[in-house]
DNA sequence: TAACTGAACAATTCGTTGATCATTCACGAA
DNA sequence: TTCGTGAATGATCAACGAATTGTTCAGTTA
């Protein structure tokens, strides 16, 4: 069972080593089998098909990431600074990933057009992390206690969402964006700290 | 002079016609001139190129959304009430024409990769309106006084970013987005009835 | 039995070629 | 001068056979 997991994580650091030379679409599965020191058809015991070396890879990635989004969570510190690291860090991932090297956009590509749920996990995860900050602020008091802090997260990764998409950054920089970013922030939080009114149905005809 | 807008404007129709039906990249400018019973060669005494066609069109098809936003935001009504029906309508719109005829979408997006600057224009120019709406809120007094609404529009656009990309829209269906934007404008919304603080920087390292 | 191979197959990509198209321009008609 | 033509040009696109590559599987090895 042991050799199992070793040869999986053998073809693992092969394809991303790999992956981040020629990116996803110049990596073969034969060049992966050879670096391994086997077949092709060999790495098909291991992973059903190529893509989903691609998902291991990124849901390693990912885990790194959500395991500093919970030690954030659980960390010190007020909710509203916990708020604006967890964001600002978000943007500062992605922008350096795009920076140093583009073969992870890549991946990251392929991986939402032919894994349309993964994403959705992966702001599932995040939302966890989020709940958890919001119901620290309200215990503090410096949010106002909410109905469905879940649905909260939701709106809060929507108003979020162009920090996450590299592709409607037109030329950006780095400064400009986190600018924009706290700008959007000091708007939510000053929501937060507020009863959500329930909104009136709005006809817009 | 007038013959020269009167060519100019048939030119424009022949081509938003070709265009409907068979979209931007299928409509070639051999077409739109036998619709005008003139050669290619004379459409270039009218329009420097094809792409400036197309822009010609977006920027009609704006003026009409520009007009309604004036209204709308000069008519009556509360402040809370246009900035909901502001942003209802512009989710509304852009979702029809992605059911309607996707051919506009092809529009837009060719336009967007070709005139990087356009999209721009058109969010400077809403701006205008954000910013008239947030104004008659201060004077209200259900928005709190701001330094610089212009600065609060931008953000507020940022916030609903998602609503403006259909290729973020992964199969949700126009109730599923209003309610999600309802969610936004809930959170924004109430934000802005309390003095924005000024954030502090914050250290992701 | 379990791990693996390599040939076979199917899907996709690639490279070439011919056609189409946007754009230009020398020239003609009004 | 103004409005227009239509042929020439170079860029882009589509088609299609060839090559590459992802995937499967009968069979070999240990």
């Amino acid at each position: 069972m042991n050799d199992k997991t070793d040869t999986r994580q053998q073809i693992l650091d092969a394809a991303m080593e790999r992956i981040k030379h020629y990116g996803y679409g110049k990596t073969t599965m034969a060049e992966i089998a050879r670096d391994c020191c086997m077949s092709a058809g060999n790495i098909y015991r291991f992973f059903a098909s190529k893509i989903d070396i691609a998902e291991a890879i990124a849901r390693k990635l990912n885990m790194e990431i959500n395991a500093a989004n919970a030690a954030l969570a659980r960390g010190k510190g007020t909710a509203l600074e916990k708020m604006r690291t967890f964001h600002h860090s978000a943007l500062k991932t992605t922008f350096e990933k795009l920076d140093n090297d583009a073969k992870v956009l890549e991946v990251a590509e392929v991986l939402a057009n032919e894994r349309p749920t993964f994403a959705n996990e992966e702001l599932a995860q995040e939302r966890v992390y989020l709940v958890q900050i919001l119901e620290q602020g309200i215990s503090e008091g410096t949010f106002a206690p909410m109905k469905n802090p879940h649905f909260i997260a939701e709106m809060m990764q929507s108003a979020t969402m162009k920090f996450r998409y590299p592709q409607l950054w037109s030329r950006l920089t780095l400064p400009q964006l986190e600018r924009e970013l706290d700008g959007v922030m000091d708007i939510i939080l000053a929501g937060l700290t507020v009863p959500i009114q329930i909104h009136e149905s709005v006809n817009t005809e």
